[in-house]
DNA sequence: AAGTGGTCTAGACCACTGT
DNA sequence: CAGTGGTCTAGACCACTTC
């Protein structure tokens, strides 16, 4: 019978055009292409994917819906841009989002995600022994990426998960972020090994303690780099 | 000169229809007038409003960006109900995240807020010394949101505020929050004036343990008015 | 006055549903 | 196989900006 083919090949999905569009500007800005402050139009994108105004604004809307775009009124969208202060306030509420993340995979995070989270700590160590320093940064990043996935996810809380990582893209984004990465770099693997043998304990507060302590690094560290202009944001970190 | 009228009266600003469709639907659904399960198409709403589709997908996309709507294939837009586990998560979500905006409250609120809260809790205490207790539920409604939006304004973090209220309304359109709140009547304003009496102190513990309490009582009421369907979400408040 | 942005319309087209 | 839903097109229209 020829259902055969039609129920065992993979159903070629359909993906309208908006969401091609929607990951293609998302990717622009979040891999700093897209810089902040650069304007562009609907007609403007329109044209580049050779398609009508219509699914380009829905695109946008869902990246305004995000906080990654701002619409301007009779000027065009404008890729949104955070003050020093709205830098801070992020922090502040990753703080809370991903604390309430961690207690929960405290509770439920399985024997092999720990195994998981083991073997992307011992592959790092491997690599810090050879001290090769050529793009260490870039080496870590993966790893990094990979160890966060893990443990938010153990969380088993879709909302929660979904809130965490928007609120990280929207800082990840900028270059200063890289720069306060690469001088977090030993520290950053310390902190995860710290939240890991937390979580072999099942303790709880010592995992909350050693993500916190974390950010509290990563915000003055970033305060630091970022010069006097950043200054005023000092007090709004909570 | 005759720009004299154009320059003084208020802009009477152009509201698309896609802004005036959400704010139907969504207060159709706040209100619980549509409720959770109800299925509409595009269709429907742009006849309702005699106007094309193309507003109403907009609205409707932005509702399922907050988790109000959710569009099935095929099938069409549905009032996305909530099950208990995910009310619990909700719960956790917003124990996290207002006890952040009460820590900047207690830093940030000016004595005209203070004042303010005051008068509206002396304006409760009448309201109950006359013990009138005709719909007293009703009565007390305006005042605790009255008193709840000076509370979360003075954090002045404007992100944060939305999204506190965002998660507000995904639990206070349903029935059982009705019962819930009927039955903390009193403890409600209990704990209103225990926030008020922490933030003349500026004791930010104090004002954040208050409101950690009182969530935790309106769960555990919500648990217990719910029956034994709700039982299995018990573990999942943290 | 010309240009551009923002919104909406009307309708085409295809995929999927259900009888 | 008719019906409905989901998406996109092409273009009209008006408001605002800019020259």
């Amino acid at each position: 019978m020829e259902t055969f083919l039609k129920n065992t090949v993979p159903v070629m999905e359909f993906k309208p055009f908006r969401e091609t569009i929607y990951e293609y500007l998302r990717q622009q800005i979040l891999s700093g292409n897209l810089r902040a402050g650069i304007l562009f139009s609907d007609g403007e994108i329109a044209e580049l994917f050779k398609t009508s105004r219509t699914p380009v604004r829905e695109a946008v809307q869902k990246l305004e819906a995000e906080g990654l775009v701002e619409r301007l009124p009779m000027k065009g969208n404008i890729v949104k841009g955070l003050s020093p202060v709205e830098i801070a306030h992020i922090y502040s509420i990753r703080k809370a989002l991903e604390s309430l993340a961690i207690r929960y995979a405290t509770l439920r995070i399985t024997p092999e995600e720990l195994d998981t989270m083991k073997a992307i700590l011992d592959g790092v160590d491997t690599l810090l022994a050879l001290e090769d320093t050529d793009n260490l940064a870039e080496k870590l990043l993966q790893p990094a990426g990979e160890f966060n996935n893990v443990l938010f996810n153990a969380c088993r809380v879709p909302k929660l998960i979904q809130m965490v990582w928007q609120h990280r893209e929207l800082l990840d984004r900028y270059r200063t972020m890289r720069i306060v990465i690469s001088k977090q770099l030993g520290e950053r693997f310390v902190t995860r090994r710290r939240v890991y043998r937390a979580f072999l304990e099942k303790d709880m507060e010592k995992a909350v303690a050693a993500w916190e302590e974390h950010l509290e690094t990563s915000f003055r560290i970033w305060l630091e780099s970022s010069g006097l202009d950043a200054e005023k944001a000092r007090g709004e970190y909570l």
